[in-house]
DNA sequence: AGGATGACCGCAATCGATTCCATCAATTGC
DNA sequence: GCAATTGATGGAATCGATTGCGGTCATCCT
């Protein structure tokens, strides 16, 4: 591999000299450049990322740590950070946590020298840890708030409302919520929406059916509790866990959307491959990794005066699909002959 | 953040000891070992990697590259990559092509300086440019081979075997083959594989439905092809692919398994999640991932005399759910009264 | 007792780029 | 025509760690 040095030999000048005109272009005469680039490109010469970043004390990377690459949910958010970072010259180191949150301010010391800057999407530690995870570290955190910390969201609680606004204006009363890990803070956001939007509704009361697992496991036992609550919709903490539910309620011989309808939340591309296919909030996931990059990128631009850490929201939309209907009989047990 | 001069001055030493005492420990007294490593813990002390990387020519990282990070197979390649590295003491760069081939040279390129090897998912490329993309940089290609390259892949041909052979034994004569993409290197083992394994069965004839994209959109046209065509089972290319064909077949009245029986490949999480749920070729999309990171890391150390590449197979194995049952009345066009 | 051996440790070079500073030439102004 | 300024360029320091080399001891052997 080509270095400056023989980029430097081979158009006649300088190390110095090879090192200006190639980077600003300033303080060097049109012909030098001309032959420095001539003789970069002859031998294919790619400044080495690890002195420059040695000198400069910037490696021109962004750390992404998420707790599960195989979810459906933060590879979405994975794929949008690489994109964005790429666009913007960086690369992208990533780290996944195995949902174990013990292990990730492990996992971003170890980014700490490695990276510019770390994106951070940890649903479920507490505040204090990840406060102290980040501390002298650019940071921006994916999909929830902590004070002190940039962050970007989505309107949760909007989507909450939309959802349930939906399904009131089917018809449904009684709605049955079935609750991510206690510990999930867009979780927490999501039944205070419901909470919130059914005090604004007519006549809706609210059935909190209890926290599950937010995976298609959860989905059952949650799918019991509604149908032993008598509920006529179900709203899901995500995806995977409503189409738990959809499983559970067929299996059980309930029928979606006639007896009962079902609503998920962050439209995970499975969400349309099922059938019925599913009635759920959009959430902009590979936005949020854009989105959070941009802000990244400029929290580290060196000719920026720092900006108080602010937290951003993206907007959600509800995607109506075939899980959600008007309510049909309330005793949905009974069998039809 | 401290570097080894602080260490050095509090341990009242020098930086070169500094490194000694907590590289290898060797030529260092017990003493001062111990006096050095009491200062480092004290002051949080971590190697710079950049600085070590710089030095060494190692950066205790590899590159991964993918066509799609959002894609279920690679997200689990990704996953058992990004595991395996970690444990082995690498670092981790990823990198999606965003199903471009073009591209994917000049992202290895972009690789080159920053990592130790890289890890290559490409299904699409030719081997010509695959072998001129990873010229000179350490690399293990995933999920398919390239003469002179070590490569991890699995027996797709065998996945095709146990696929045919579970449906032979269920009493299919006339199997569909919904095949992908044309260039897609295991896509043409998998037919391939399909069409030895027709050879060696009684009686069963292929009937090639064509090529379609590798999504759930492809499986729409190719159910339509295999109801024209008038075949009692299907085998897709993969997953994706399958589940259209399934939703298709829903969708015309066409019952699964009772008139048509079909197969995927990957077994993807997915697979599962989906009425009736997929009998699939189950193939260790994250233990690809792994051994093709065990294989870098080999190839990477300096004490081991250099192996020629070698061709790597993984055993897959069918995983038989609801989509597959015996063959119903042939003309499966007729509705039931 | 004196020299050889070897353990331990510090100095300085090194990796490859960036950047400050000094130098030299050329241009401009008076 | 001479001084001052501007612009181009090279030399050398720098980032933080690793490592070859050499110096300084203590120890051991004869």
């Amino acid at each position: 591999m080509a270095n400056a040095r023989d980029v430097a030999q081979l158009a006649g000048v300088s190390v110095s000299t090879v090192s200006r005109a190639l980077a600003q272009g300033q303080h060097v005469s049109a012909d030098t450049r001309e032959r420095v680039s001539a003789a970069a490109a002859r031998l294919g010469y790619r400044p080495n990322p690890t002195a420059r970043g040695l000198r400069m004390g910037r490696t021109q990377t962004l750390g992404l740590l998420v707790p599960d690459l195989e979810n459906p949910y933060f590879a979405s958010v994975t794929k949008g950070v690489q994109a964005r970072a790429r666009a913007a010259g960086y690369g992208l180191f990533v780290a996944d946590s195995e949902e174990d949150a013990p292990t990730e301010p492990e996992l971003v010391r170890e980014f700490a020298q490695r990276v510019d800057g770390v994106l951070l999407a940890s649903p479920r530690s507490d505040d204090e840890t990840l406060l102290r995870a980040v501390e002298g570290i650019p940071a921006v955190l994916v999909s929830r708030d902590v004070e002190g910390l940039a962050s970007v969201a989505v309107d949760d609680a909007d989507g909450s409302a939309q959802a349930l606004g939906h399904l009131h204006a089917l018809g449904h009363r009684r709605v049955g919520v079935a609750a991510g890990p206690g510990n999930s803070w867009s979780g927490g956001r999501r039944v205070d929406g419901l909470r919130a939007a059914a005090e604004q509704l007519d006549g809706v009361t609210l059935a909190e059916l209890g926290s599950f697992p937010p995976y298609f496991s959860g989905g059952f036992a949650a799918a019991d509790h509604a149908v032993a609550a008598g509920v006529t919709a179900v709203v899901a903490f995500n995806d995977l866990m409503a189409l738990g539910i959809l499983d559970r309620l067929r299996g059980r011989g309930v029928r979606v959307p006639e007896d009962v309808s079902v609503v998920g939340f962050d439209d995970v591309p499975v969400a349309t491959l099922v059938s019925p296919a599913l009635t759920t909030v959009h959430v902009p996931r590979a936005g949020l990794g854009r989105r959070a990059v941009d802000l990244l990128v400029a929290a580290l631009d060196p000719a920026r005066h720092p900006e108080p850490p602010a937290h951003h929201r993206l907007p959600v939309e509800i995607v109506v699909r075939g899980s959600t209907g008007v309510p049909g009989r309330p005793d949905h047990r009974t069998s039809t002959p």
